[in-house]
DNA sequence: TTGATACAATTGTCGATCAATCTGACAACT
DNA sequence: AGTTGTCAGATTGATCGACAATTGTATCAA
């Protein structure tokens, strides 16, 4: 553990950027919200400045949307961007767990393994919210043993945005299925086979995609 | 067309990117040079603070890398980003081939079709600056047929550092090898083949990946 | 060689200020 | 009724000047 990531040297603008990140994921700051450049800086005892900066960074990574002159607002999506934040993270996870699979050691397969017991282990109650939370770390643990820092940064752009939808949509699901949904995908990773975990990475997106489909039906 | 994409209403922010961007991605600008805000404000006659927002822009970009209090430089890239920009464009590339394929019609198959021919037509002379510009627009074209605006965003940051590297490395080619390269995926997108559709772009990339391999090898 | 110090360069951050533009409300006109 | 003009308020776009915080470098002493 590096005693420079304890102490807190990073830039108020980028404090700034994740507090902001974090309501919009966390559903805090739902979509349509405007943002005020003043207000926030009030808020936060900063100066505009800094909150520009901020809200830019934001606005790059799609969370919030700019209307020159106007404001800033949450960013909406609407069923195209939907569309598009499940194929593309599929995409992506596929990706990476068909390089996780390339270039698995014994320290990886421990780490993937504590992972998904935790998960398999929240997945007996139906705290959905810890759930949740164990399955996003399932999942940046492949993206981390891909070992590709782009397709992280990449991945995490669009697990923001994911976040941010579910957390205003505030969707339930079944706590079974989530568990085994990933067996196949941790197994064939521990076991070497990229083309198989790929296939499995994607199928477990899909899937949700599929079962997302269904429930859109009754409405 | 509409007439608003046409009148400029660009920010002198996002005006102030562009031109640092295309300086980068020509090559103008080499990796590890420094770029001090006074002295960039001062040469585009703009206030440090829009030039500020500018650098985080590309910053977030992966164009110039900042170290805290030091200064922006140019991002430079050692052989593990090499891999990683490779990767990462031959899936993303494979996957906006597959939705192509998926969802060609008359229209996208003549668009195509007059971006192979004219890069086919430059093969044939040595203008190998032309080429290249002719094969990232036959790209281009590919991304765009596949309707996804978030692939489209991540592809143009892939193809950024991209060309930075390019520009830089100041490699050469073999201008028969590209026209004839590019045969097999356009016409598997225009019979609607997914599959070997992404197969292809994949392919495409990777094996300029062993070739470049190869070049390395002697130094 | 090492360590301490001083100094210059550069970014980090702030605050104030004015211009440009959007928004909404209301009046005027057809 | 529906369109157009006008006005005031809100908000961002952009500039400037100032100072603090940090890094990097050169210098000198032990």
């Amino acid at each position: 553990m590096k005693k420079s990531e304890i102490i807190n040297k990073r830039s108020l603008e980028d404090q700034a950027a994740d507090l902001l990140r974090q309501d919009i994921t966390n559903g805090d700051l739902t979509p349509g919200t405007r943002l005020i450049e003043t207000a926030l800086a009030k808020e936060y005892g900063l100066s505009r400045g800094t909150i520009r900066i901020a809200l830019h960074q934001l606005g790059s990574e799609g969370l919030v949307t700019q209307v020159p002159y106007a404001g800033w607002s949450v960013s909406s999506l609407d069923d195209q961007d939907i569309w598009e934040l499940y194929t593309l993270r599929a995409t992506l996870e596929g990706m990476a767990a068909r390089l996780a699979a390339g270039k698995i050691c014994d320290q990886g397969i421990s780490r993937l393994q504590l992972s998904f017991q935790r998960l398999l282990a929240l997945c007996q109650g139906d705290d959905l919210q810890a759930i949740t939370r164990a399955d996003l770390d399932l999942h940046r643990t492949i993206i981390d043993l891909s070992g590709h820092k782009r397709l992280a940064q990449q991945y995490r752009l669009v697990e923001n945005q994911f976040l941010a939808y579910i957390a205003a949509a505030n969707r339930t699901f079944d706590p079974h299925l989530v568990g085994k949904s990933h067996q196949a995908l941790v197994t064939a990773i521990c076991n070497g086979d990229g083309e198989l975990a790929e296939e499995e990475a994607v199928k477990n997106i899909t899937g949700f995609e599929q079962l997302q489909e269904e429930l859109t039906l009754h409405s």
